[in-house]
DNA sequence: CGCGCGCTCGGG
DNA sequence: CCGAGCGCGCGA
């Protein structure tokens, strides 16, 4: 037999089949070792066939199968081709992608442990030997037990019965389990009419893609579990997916208590055998639902009922290395050639999807009230101009001070929202106007309080905070922009007694670092969490009624086709924080902007007329009714780089010159950030419509070769630096 | 004339 | 990706 073979080796020059000889019990799907150039490769077995068109002496055998039951499935392989097609980047990228990485690195293999047990009787012990009986007594009611355990606990009498052959001891194969021994939690919740009306919704609709649009509050979740928990018991299996950073040990081990171990937990906190032994757990079929970040919806379940995406609108769905897929895609591939569901649920969908819904392709599912008919937190706009115009120059308004001092006062906690971590934003000369720039980057430098430097927040590097202008010698440096160190510092002045957390990327260094500032806080241990955006995602604070929004104009300017969106989504998201036990919760929302449309649709939780606003903008020029192609060109050598850009915006542009009336805007340019991490930065900038040669632009940049440069393309980027 | 490096090509 | 093969440039 003939086996069609992909080599592992990520590069387009080896990117083909490769056919060697192997015997009839090999299977698609398997991973092999073959002879390749003057050496070995590990290589994917995509077909098996009768012959091949390959001469003979060319042949060669292939050296053996990884593994006896191949690591992809028919699904997988079929998926793949898709995902090749669409994304023309090299097969084993793909292919890859359907494997936790430990697996092709070889350096975890199958853990084992020793169990004991007791042999047939009959035997005797001396009744001196207190801790041999103790041990035999407790094997009869356990049946076996871990002898790393039993050694712990009897000492040396495991020893003594084992010689005397009293008690026998295999060694067998071992799943490490994460979340072993974790505390039942999860208990089932009878659902809501509303949540009921949802889940029977969605499940006999004939659309494929459902959008669950529910307020903050309103029990998205349980809906989600209860559609998964009616596919497990057909015997089918289920795919649920969230953002990174909802992944909390409370989230997870809620869910491997309402599902025990037939929940799979597939994420970059897990050591490499817990990964590795979660997702042999998913082939095997042990365990039937895969929870995780984009990368889970690549697991490797079979017979998927259910697909769910929670949180639909954020960002993380996007990969940012090759193949830059987006999860929902990804997931709707697997939701046809399995034939169940997707469902996407949010507080504040994307505009792409809710106008899908809005035009019949996905069903819409709402859920208007938050459960118990708690009322949404109200949302005070607080005009920043008048503040600066009566004198008050601090970060926090006359009404978010008064706000804060009572929230105080009455026990309860608060949490202030400022997307901007460091304490000033830049330093500038305030005679000449000189601003600090980062070395390797086309950036104004941040300022660091605690650490009295100036950091760069693109690629962290560190320098000595100015002693005075090196322009012109002045010493007269202004702070610009306030972040979440100055933020704290101005608060310890106005509320000395209240305990103030800080919550950004400079204090959650660390895999649990997160985590750990949220325990804190929810355990009462802080009066007012300061933070970044990291703060607006959906944990469980009862105690705080009070959230304010420092600086709402910030991510209002970015100068984005989408800062709108995002806008909308920071502030009901930050805003959902406030008020989730039994008092009512306050916002104050500060900007420079009160008028604006936007924010004004925020504050009364109106995300159809956001909608309506957003989409009337954006027609006829952006997504979803165009879309946006970035390929960018990215190296260290300025030459090198520009000669990519010319050559590859060469190609493109004859892609282009044959379609024109495709192609909304077509143009060259430096990248609003010029140089990030010494490498220069250009990128060709496209607005294309439905039908424009997509595949022909992949497959052009995924051709160009360069020593130090890269390219590659985006499509609807969430960020344009 | 010899070898060193850089480019191109093949790998089944 | 990685090694083999080959061409041309330079030095004694």
């Amino acid at each position: 037999m003939i086996a069609e073979v992909i080599v592992d080796i990520a590069h387009s020059d080896v990117d083909k089949i490769f056919d060697y000889a192997c015997d009839d019990r090999l299977q698609a799907g398997t991973r092999v070792a073959v002879p390749f150039g003057r050496g070995a490769a590990t290589g994917f077995v995509m077909r098996v066939k009768e012959s091949s068109d390959v001469p003979p002496e060319k042949l060669k055998k292939i050296y053996r199968a990884e593994e006896e039951e191949p690591a992809l499935n028919a699904e997988c392989l079929c998926l793949a081709e898709k995902i090749k097609n669409r994304y023309r980047c090299p097969m084993a990228l793909v292919l890859r992608l359907f494997l936790p990485a430990e697996m092709r690195t070889g350096r975890v293999g199958e853990a084992s442990r020793s169990f004991a047990r007791l042999a047939e009787g009959p035997f005797e012990i001396s009744p001196r030997a207190k801790q041999q009986l103790s041990l035999v007594d407790f094997l009869r009611d356990n049946r076996e037990a871990d002898t790393a355990f039993l050694r712990n606990r009897f000492g040396g009498a495991l020893k003594a019965l084992i010689d005397k052959g009293i008690v026998l001891v295999e060694r067998r194969r071992v799943f490490r389990d994460p979340y072993r021994g974790v505390a039942g939690e999860g208990t089932e919740h009878t659902l809501t009419p509303a949540q009921e009306g949802a889940v029977r919704t969605i499940e006999s609709t004939d659309k494929t893609v459902a959008l669950l649009h529910g307020v903050t509050g309103s029990g998205k979740t349980e809906v989600y579990l209860r559609l998964i928990a009616g596919q497990l018991e057909k015997g089918k299996t289920a795919i649920f997916l969230v953002p990174e950073i909802s992944l909390t040990p409370q989230m997870l081990s809620q869910l491997r208590a309402r599902f025990g171990s037939l929940a799979a937990i597939l994420h970059s906190g897990l050591s490499a055998g817990e990964r590795f032994d979660e997702w042999r757990r998913l082939r095997e079929g042990s365990a039937r639902i895969a929870i995780g970040a984009r990368s889970a919806v690549f697991a490797p379940v079979e017979n998927v009922g259910v697909i769910v995406i929670d949180e639909e609108h954020d960002g993380s769905y996007s990969s940012e290395n090759a193949p830059r897929y987006n999860t929902f895609d990804i997931a709707l591939l697997r939701a046809n050639y399995n034939h169940c569901k997707l469902v996407l649920g949010s507080a504040t969908p994307s505009v792409e999807a809710y106008k899908r819904a809005m035009d019949g392709e996905f069903e819409l599912v709402r859920l208007p009230e938050r459960i118990n008919r708690r009322p949404l937190p109200e949302v005070e706009l607080v005009d920043m101009r008048r503040e600066v115009r009566r004198g008050n120059p601090s970060p926090f308004s006359v009404v978010l001070r008064e706000r804060l001092r009572s929230c105080l006062d009455s026990g309860n906690q608060a949490i202030l929202f400022l997307n901007r971590r460091g304490y000033s934003q830049t330093v500038l000369c305030r005679d000449c106007g000189y601003v600090a720039k980062c070395e390797h980057c086309d950036v104004a430098l941040t300022y660091h309080s605690e650490e009295n430097c100036l950091k760069c927040h693109y690629c962290g590097a560190r320098y000595h905070m100015l002693e005075g202008c090196p322009s012109c010698g002045s010493v007269h440096i202004g702070y610009v922009g306030t972040g979440t160190q100055r933020v704290v510092g101005e608060l310890k002045k106005l509320y000395p007694s209240a305990r103030i957390l800080r919550m950004d990327n400079d204090t959650t260094s660390g895999k649990e670092g997160h985590y750990k500032i949220l325990k804190q806080f929810a355990d009462r241990q802080a009066d007012i969490l300061v933070g970044t955006q990291m703060v607006a995602k959906g944990h469980d604070f009862p105690s705080v009624t009070l959230v304010g929004i420092l600086d709402a104009d910030m991510s209002l300017h970015f100068p984005d086709y989408r800062s709108g969106e995002r806008t909308f989504q920071l502030v009901t998201q930050v805003a959902g924080r406030s008020g989730r036990a039994q008092e009512r919760g306050e916002v104050v929302l500060q900007t420079y902007e009160p008028e604006n449309s936007i924010l004004r649709f925020a504050a009364k939780y109106d995300y159809e007329g956001f909608y309506e606003h957003e989409i009337a903008i954006r027609a006829g020029m952006f997504p979803p009714y165009a879309k946006i192609v970035r390929v960018m060109v990215v190296g260290e050598d300025e030459k090198e780089a520009l000669a990519a850009l010319r050559e590859v915006f060469g190609k493109l542009e004859a892609v282009y010159a044959k379609q024109p009336e495709k192609f909304l805007f077509f143009n060259k340019m430096h990248s609003p950030i010029k140089r990030i991490k010494e490498k220069f930065r250009y990128q060709v900038l496209m607005r294309i419509t439905d039908g424009a040669p997509l595949r022909e632009i992949y497959a052009i940049c995924s051709a160009a070769s360069y020593k130090k440069t890269i390219v590659y393309v985006e499509e609807n980027p969430s960020n344009l630096s």
